[in-house]
RNA sequence: GGGCGGUUAGCUCAGCGGGAGAGCACUUCCUUGACAUGGAAGGGGCCACAGGUUCGAUCCCUGUACCGCCCA
């Protein structure tokens, strides 16, 4: 017997660990039959599970378990990142509390900290995905520092050299001067804050006495100033182009020059230029062949080119510095507060970085944007929603050479090498590097490459890339990659252009971009906010099942999604609402019988109920095709809640009580066979729960676990159009007497009388078959047809019918008689609206013929339910 | 500045050319033999605004306002 209610905590872990010893998640058990391939995008080894994650593996998880249930050969791929510039800060720090430090420990034992240190506590989140129920194949787990990975990492990194399109070069980067090392213009998140626009005179040379004044944010760059440009047309300075200024507090000298750049309406319209350290800059001083002068350190001190005074100085001091000695030297002009963007880092938001002149190795991405631009125009890949496409190629279309080197450790050390005159020697191997450089002393480049590198090669690295696989060739391109928006620039597009150049084939055929989660309030989630929503104390609390179908139910089309502990409840709930109609079901002795057809069944309810789960089948399996996965839970959720629990249950109830035994049989075996097709829907939206009472149900073991179960297909039934329309009376009726019941303040104790008049023939046929039915669920003591409706009656209208509850003293008239108009109101209200249209010449020429027939059909009905209304209130008086 | 998304019941959101829906919240009633993590019955909406297309617009088009995100 069951217990009262479902206790996911003692259930979960049993499962998972029932699925994993079966083998359920392995790929390649099916070798007829058809593939189907996700890969997880690969969370970092940092990183812990938040509602993201669930969210996205949620939905990964509803797609592997359908498509596997449906029989086809599933791979879902897990695995984890490096997470190269996270990891290293993490194990930094932790040295740091152990009064070590990197540089102190050299390389390779610092490597052996972090390996140490990922072997600890790098498979937090994967631990954290097994909670959540995730069925991807475990014992293909991959990391992007494995050695296979590594391999292709250094192979594609070798044959990009050699195509010529990774080069150095020594350009501008955004650099993190606490992590000293260069990073993504993607990891830069511009932040606004509050600042100042100092406006600052610089003296013109040969022009004693006279000043341009230049606005800027940053003074403290002045020190590498190497001109003055203002903008060709700008009248106001004119005559002062070619002229030359004295830099302030450097005495250099350096020109005035014309350059479209100057915004003549922004700050004085002459601005500072400093080429090492601003973007714009560094173009304008190309084009001017500007001196590009480098005044920060790598620590973003001062460097030792700049005044004396300044040497040293962190650029906070300088800029006090520098806004103190011009102020003195009367070359303050104006200072006006202003709120700019200023550069982050992504990670802490606390490092301001700086553009810096650095060597860095490059990847000329443009030939492979164009090939993976050209994959998604062809179709080849499709974006889900389609509109997200559009943010794909304005990204590619305006993509720059991408700075794959960082100045870390902890990654994939760039298979380049240095001999004694630094010739460049690029080899997958030291060994081969050598056999090269033909036995000369060789150096390896320090540098990582971007832990981005090795995840865009994920789609075929985890397959066994370079080698020619099974598993390549059967699972690749994958069927489709599911993730959020932010991360299409970061991931998707690298895959594109790594997939498309190295395999010839895109690395997925469809990218299903789902929402971004945000917390009950809808406010982005910050640690700093403290508004994290943990995914695991959801599980804790209310199930993992609960936290699948929520996140489901919510997954809608738009861009955004809530999620809180008070939307978790509706799903929780509805677990229980399941376990507790299997306890019906169990209780009344229904169990599944083999051979069940369930065409064969007599009752009208039992036809009704197998025609609503096809219909149920039907609509759930659309819409998971569709990846709609909120129409797909929505659709399982109100069938089970409303149509098998509200009604089905509650219809068969009388039949199990007083039924003959052959339609108790019948009612059983349909009963079972019902609740065994709403566990298979449900499956990959509550995997645990489903498991669980599929075991439970059953007297006999099951042929099968759940997971590796046949997805039901949806049959036509024959005969199930007129069971809808006998249950669908036998609802209204019962809805009716209810409704009327409750109006009337009729006691929910008191059994009462109906009376049935101006019944069909079909109507009589179907009261005297569901009388039982209706007696018990609208609570009254007979049910019979008659001729006329006694006074005192609470009436309300049946289609052709008139159903009459005798109520006597207990009926209030004047309030009948309003219930009653009410409804003869808005009835007539309608047949109005019907006839408006109906008249209006237009229409009737144009609209198309079945919305016309259509429109005459409900005007009829309208017009003989308002009659019945007004003769039941004419009965009244 | 460029691009994208949103504006529907108190809240969160579905719907998307022909009769306004769900979940939660709210009101009333119910310790009915699966379930109070439950059941029954209700109240509540000029579908942001203004034009246009159409026989017909919450739905399509244009514009406006406001909110949000991304990019510069």
């Amino acid at each position: 017997m069951l217990d009262k209610t479902f206790s996911p905590k003692d259930v979960e872990g049993r499962i998972y660990a029932q699925w994993r010893n079966a083998g359920a998640f392995r790929a390649g058990n099916r070798p007829q039959a058809e593939p189907f391939a996700i890969m997880i995008p690969p969370p970092n080894i940092t990183g812990r599970l938040h509602i993201g994650h669930a969210l996205n593996s949620t939905l990964q998880d509803i797609l592997a378990r359908f498509e596997r249930m449906r029989g086809k050969d599933v791979l879902w791929q897990p695995g984890t990142d490096h997470a190269g510039i996270a990891t290293q800060l993490i194990v930094e720090r932790q040295l740091a509390e152990r009064q070590m430090s990197r540089v102190g420990l050299g390389r390779e034992k610092f490597l052996a900290e972090i390996w140490k240190w990922k072997a600890e506590s790098g498979g937090a989140i994967v631990e954290q995905l097994h909670r959540l129920g995730a069925s991807a194949d475990w014992s293909r787990e991959r990391f992007t520092m494995d050695e296979g990975l590594s391999r292709a990492v250094a192979k594609v990194f070798v044959e990009l050299y050699r195509q010529g399109l990774i080069y150095k070069d020594k350009r501008l980067v955004n650099w993190d001067p606490r992590l000293e090392t260069a990073v993504s213009d993607l990891e830069v998140e511009n932040i606004e804050i509050k600042g100042h626009l100092w406006h600052i005179r610089y003296p013109i040379d040969d022009m004693p006495g006279k000043f341009i004044t230049i606005a800027t944010t940053r003074p403290e760059t002045m020190l590498g100033d190497t001109a003055v440009a203002v903008h060709p047309d700008d009248e106001r300075y004119k005559a002062l182009v070619g002229h030359t200024v004295v830099v302030p507090l450097t005495g250099r000298l350096a020109p005035i020059i014309a350059d479209e750049h100057s915004d003549p309406e922004k700050g004085t319209g002459a601005v500072k230029i400093t080429p090492a350290h601003d973007f714009n800059d560094f173009e304008i001083g190309k084009r001017h062949k500007l001196a590009m002068i480098t005044i920060l350190n790598k620590d973003g001190t001062l460097a030792d080119t700049v005044p004396a005074p300044y040497r040293g100085l962190s650029r906070e001091a300088a800029r006090k510095k520098i806004i103190a000695d011009l102020d003195a030297a009367g070359l303050l002009e104006r200072t006006d507060a202003i709120t700019h963007s200023v550069p982050h880092d992504e990670k802490t938001k606390t490092v301001v970085l700086e553009p810096m002149l650095t060597e860095q190795w490059y990847l000329n991405v443009e030939p492979l944007a164009a090939k993976a631009i050209a994959a998604v125009e062809t179709g080849q890949t499709k974006f889900v929603p389609e509109n997200w496409t559009n943010v794909f190629y304005s990204w590619m279309r305006n993509i720059r050479p991408w700075c794959i080197s960082r100045q870390i450790w902890w990654g994939h050390q760039i298979p380049i090498w240095y001999d004694a005159d630094g010739k460049i020697y690029c080899a997958e191997t030291e060994a081969e590097a050598f056999a090269q450089a033909g036995g000369k002393t060789l150096t390896r480049d320090t540098d990582v490459l971007d832990t981005w590198f090795s995840s865009a090669l994920w789609p075929f690295s985890t397959l066994g890339w370079p080698d020619k696989t099974p598993e390549l060739a059967r699972f690749y391109p994958t069927s489709v990659l599911v993730t959020g928006f932010d991360i299409i620039f970061f991931w998707v597009a690298r895959m594109m252009m790594m997939g498309t150049h190295f395999m010839d084939n895109v690395p997925f055929r469809t990218v299903l971009i789902h929402n971004r989660v945000l917390d009950e309030q809808g406010a982005k989630m910050s640690k700093t906010k403290g508004n994290v929503v943990d995914p695991l104390t959801l599980i804790d609390e209310f199930g993992a099942d609960a936290l699948r179908i929520t996140l489901a139910l919510t997954a809608g089309q738009n861009r955004d999604m809530r999620i809180g502990p008070a939307r978790v409840e509706t799903g929780r709930n509805f677990a229980t609402k399941l376990w507790n109609t299997s306890r019906f079901c169990e209780m009344n002795g229904c169990v599944t019988v083999p051979g069940f057809d369930p065409a064969g069944v007599q009752e009208t309810v039992n036809r009704w109920i197998v025609g609503e789960t096809m219909n149920a089948i039907g609509a759930v399996t659309a819409m998971i095709e569709e990846q709609r996965f909120n129409e797909a839970a929505s659709n399982a959720y109100h069938f089970v809640y409303d149509t098998f629990c509200d009604w089905y249950v509650e219809i068969t109830k009388p039949i199990f009580q007083t039924g003959t035994d052959a339609a108790k049989m019948e009612t059983r075996a349909t009963t079972a066979w019902a609740r065994d097709q709403i566990l298979k829907l449900l499956h990959p939206f509550m995997p645990f729960i489903t498991e669980e009472l599929w075991a439970r149900t059953s007297e006999m073991p099951r042929d099968t676990l759940l997971v590796l179960a046949e997805w039901p297909k949806r049959i036509e039934i024959p005969g199930t159009d007129a069971a809808n329309a006998e249950i669908s009376w036998v609802v209204e009726m019962i809805k009716g007497i209810r409704s009327v019941r409750s109006e009337m303040n009729v006691p929910a104790g008191a059994k009462i009388q109906m009376l049935l008049t101006g019944a069909s023939k079909i109507a009589a046929e179907r009261l005297a078959r569901n009388r039982d039915v209706i007696l018990s669920l609208a609570r009254l003591t007979s049910a019979d047809i008659a001729d006329a409706i006694p006074g005192g009656s609470a009436q309300f209208v049946l289609e052709e019918a008139t159903v009459a509850l005798p109520l006597g003293d207990v009926i209030d008239f004047a309030k009948e008689r309003a219930r009653l108009e009410k409804d003869l109101k808005k009835t007539e209200e309608e047949v109005a609206r019907f006839d408006a249209k109906l008249s209006n010449e237009q229409f009737v020429s144009r609209a198309p013929e079945e919305v016309l027939a259509e429109q005459r059909e409900k005007r009829t009905e309208a017009a003989t339910l308002a009659a019945r209304l007004a003769d039941a209130i004419k009965r009244l008086a």
